[in-house]
DNA sequence: AAGACACTTGAGCAAAATGCTCAGGTATTT
DNA sequence: AAATACCTGAGCATTTTGCTCAAGTGTCTT
């Protein structure tokens, strides 16, 4: 369990993606320009999504990306160790074999330690769903990222993406889809875990 | 919170210093040879432990480093936070100003999310002390590092403990002297927590 | 006073990891 | 065809990590 701004991105998108995914499949262009986070490292994380088959796709025309099973059945520890791939055999690994060199039965001090702090986050990212995340994105009233989308809840806040985004963005008529175009849309920040907390 | 191996290594040593200040300050090169972990890396992190008031210098001949308080309140979180210091300043930094760049009162999306995991990191680090840490070491049989100190200072043979388990696993008396001894000792290996846990 | 000891400080640096970009593809629709 | 959009892998600039080196400063022993 790694985690970077890849895995951090990688939920952001995936929020994203579970947000509009009523509308049909949805591009990574879209994702990109709303998220503001590159194409093409959007089409890395995805491509291992894929292969974990968290989502779908479809390619051409009218295609995208889709989840593959359920909101509630996806959980953020799946995304994260999804992209994040640990780079194991480093160490002990978990395996319990690590004493220092000589012949002694015991396990390396500090062992049980991290064993320990990774269960726990695990336990933590496994209890939260893609679903969760939704619910509270949307009770927030962040809500729907464009205002056509509606999963029978009151869509608190057409944001003010204007017209452009008015029409289910299938076509977006002339919109510069250059590869490395840069976006300007909203995007929902995702913030370091790791530089938070000096204590509490 | 960051997670690096000064943290461990950081953990790791302390360990050693509270498993032998009981004879007095601890040097850093002693810590050095026992752990196999560089002298000039160490002075590194025991510069940052002090700075927090964890351990105490002494210096001169004899001198060394020494606890600062008891066992029993120095936890795991205390040392990883000192020598893992927070780039801060990143992002919202748990501050919540973390919008995307409009208006919005909303936090962003995955706030809590890392809030929540970071504070779960946090309260499970702050829950294992120094004291547990060595105690859970003794009982292994890992116990006491080296047979003897040849400073002059008396012997003492420590383990309070009886003949429990077994023949406590010293190093036999072959081990010689640590006068010019290359890295040779028995080191307790820390491993990292990221890379465990696949799965569950 | 001399010298050994051990902490103290800061600069510097190689290797690895990170966070991307680029340049090509291939499949599917219109 | 042509456009759309996924797919793949190589490559690379920056940052972070994990140290080393060099020069101190204070303290004790002789």
């Amino acid at each position: 369990m790694r985690l970077t701004t890849k895995g951090r991105f990688a939920v952001t998108a995936m929020i994203d993606l579970a947000m509009r995914q009523s509308e049909g499949p949805v591009t990574l262009a879209g994702i990109s320009k709303r998220q503001r986070i590159s194409l093409s490292y959007l089409e890395q994380l995805f491509g291992k999504l894929r292969r974990v088959a968290i989502v779908e796709s479809t390619r051409g025309p009218g295609g995208g990306y889709t989840l593959s099973r359920d909101d509630k059945s996806i959980t953020v520890a799946d995304i994260i160790i999804a992209v994040d791939e640990p780079i194991d055999a480093t160490q002990c690994g978990g395996k319990g074999n690590c004493h220092g060199q000589d012949d002694h039965h015991s396990q390396c001090m500090t062992h049980d330690l991290w064993s320990n702090l990774n269960k726990k986050m695990v336990d933590y990212l496994q209890s939260v769903t893609l679903y969760d995340l939704v619910a509270s994105q949307e009770q927030r009233g962040v809500a729907v990222m464009t205002p056509f989308v509606n999963k029978g809840k009151p869509v608190s806040t057409p944001l003010p993406s204007g017209g452009k985004e008015a029409r289910l963005n299938l076509v977006d008529p002339k919109v510069n889809s250059d590869r490395n175009a840069n976006q300007q849309p909203k995007r929902f920040i995702v913030n370091s875990v790791f530089n938070l907390a000096q204590q509490t």
